[in-house]
DNA sequence: TAAATTCCTGCAAATAAACGCAGAAAACCG
DNA sequence: CGGTTTTCTGCGTTTATTTGCAGGAATTTA
């Protein structure tokens, strides 16, 4: 068989099952498995095939694609995110909602960082699939359009059984009276869910979300560990919050 | 033998069997080597044929066997999807695979059509949520990030608890000896609980899959009650199928 | 952490290609 | 027809490619 040959056909097999193993080829084509790497090689070289350990897989079923819109205050969420990866260390649970602030956290984590995400936010768990090393934990439930965040009580259910190191909440409205507040009655659930599952709950807002208020009651202040925002520890905005007992970032 | 009767012999010989080797080449006109070897050279300058280390190949083999880019076989997934939205009504709860061609048929909705897609493939979903109609229900557990979809013990569980109306089964092989056959244990044991929990099971595949064998056993033909790829239904190649009493579309 | 795969590197054998050359064949021309 | 030129072919040598194999490194899996 020629070299062109194999090279056809393997590449044929892996289009039609998106995969393919070095060892079921190299008994197929009954070549030696340095030969079937060599051309796994040299088809990865012409970008015709991905290659991983033990075989292949096909370049257009791999990529999914995600729409990178216009974020709202992206070079602040960026800073809120880089504070907050430094709370996270390998091996860690982590439970994160979702918004676009998560989606920055997403985006900031180190390559290296080994820890499992659990999310029902569709948005955050694309970011955390393209990690090379997190373990990606999808909660299942009904999908709300709105939110891209699966909601229900299939979804409470799963998080009630957790009981992971950290939870990252997105905050839509926090003030010290009311604690977190927002929107939406279902996120609101997952929420409250998420709070009881997690040793230590970190609020992510921007600052200017600080001080105002949302119709749903989320959690009071004493429930919050921390609060990270991109202003400094030591804003005035933030004395109040830092006074009830929360660690500022 | 004349040089310009040798080539055409090659010539005609490489377009019958779309490869000829330059050593059997040699022993059927009985001339040196490198004679055939200068031919080669020559009929390749003039591009009539593709050189290669052994012998040649003809251009037609390059174009049937490294197609150009985007999702192989688009086309047939395309008329696959539009059989299979015939099956789907109004109120149905539909449980679905991953897979290209259930992405074209999550493509291939019609706008208007008001059902329940359930689905752990997170590309599958992603189409699904851009549809105005349908309600999404996530299967969640951990996720596999080469196949995108979420495996495990959870997502069985939470499959066997259903019993929808009908589920599309994007497949990767099937011949009339083994039913389906897949690669990848995880999926195949999705798709075990996929097919127990549907009144319906639809088969799709693109004619080049059928007949051809994977590893791992999902279930035999007699579990399935429909076929569907983009050949018509009448095709020889389907027969053993219609025997084995699947309807075939 | 240990065992099992898989991967990589260098190497050697087999095969194929390239090159120059000389003789044979064909073509050309007076 | 005879001589010259051009083209073609086969051979020997050298070079390049391909392939399998042994080992040790790296990665995955239990």
């Amino acid at each position: 068989m020629l070299k062109k040959e194999r090279q056809a056909y393997i590449l044929h097999q892996v289009n039609l099952h998106n995969k393919v193993l070095s060892s079921s080829l190299c008994t197929e084509i009954n070549v030696s498995e340095d030969t079937i790497r060599r051309d796994l090689y040299e088809l990865a070289e012409e970008g015709k095939v991905i290659k991983v350990h033990g075989g292949a897989l096909s370049h257009s079923f791999n990529q999914v694609y995600f729409p990178i819109n216009g974020v709202y205050s992206q070079s602040q969420k960026k800073s809120i995110a880089q504070k907050a990866v430094g709370l996270i260390s390998d091996g860690m649970f982590v439970l994160t909602s979702g918004g676009t602030t998560i989606i920055e956290l997403a985006r900031s984590l180190p390559p290296q960082l080994k820890a499992t995400f659990i999310s029902g936010s569709i948005p955050a768990i694309l970011e955390y699939m393209h990690h090379p090393n997190i373990e990606v934990i999808l909660i299942g439930d009904k999908i709300s359009k709105n939110s891209k965040i699966t909601i229900g009580t299939e979804a409470i259910a799963k998080i009630k059984q957790m009981k992971v190191d950290i939870c990252f909440l997105g905050t839509n409205a926090i003030d010290t009276e009311h604690g977190i507040t927002d929107n939406d009655w279902d996120v609101v659930q997952l929420k409250k869910a998420m709070i009881e599952s997690s040793k230590k709950v970190v609020c992510l807002t921007i600052a200017e979300k600080i001080n105002s208020v949302q119709p749903i009651v989320v959690c009071g202040l004493d429930e919050i560990d921390m609060l990270i925002t991109e202003l400094p520890a030591d804003d005035p905005v933030l004395k109040p919050y830092v006074d009830a007992g929360i660690e500022v970032l």
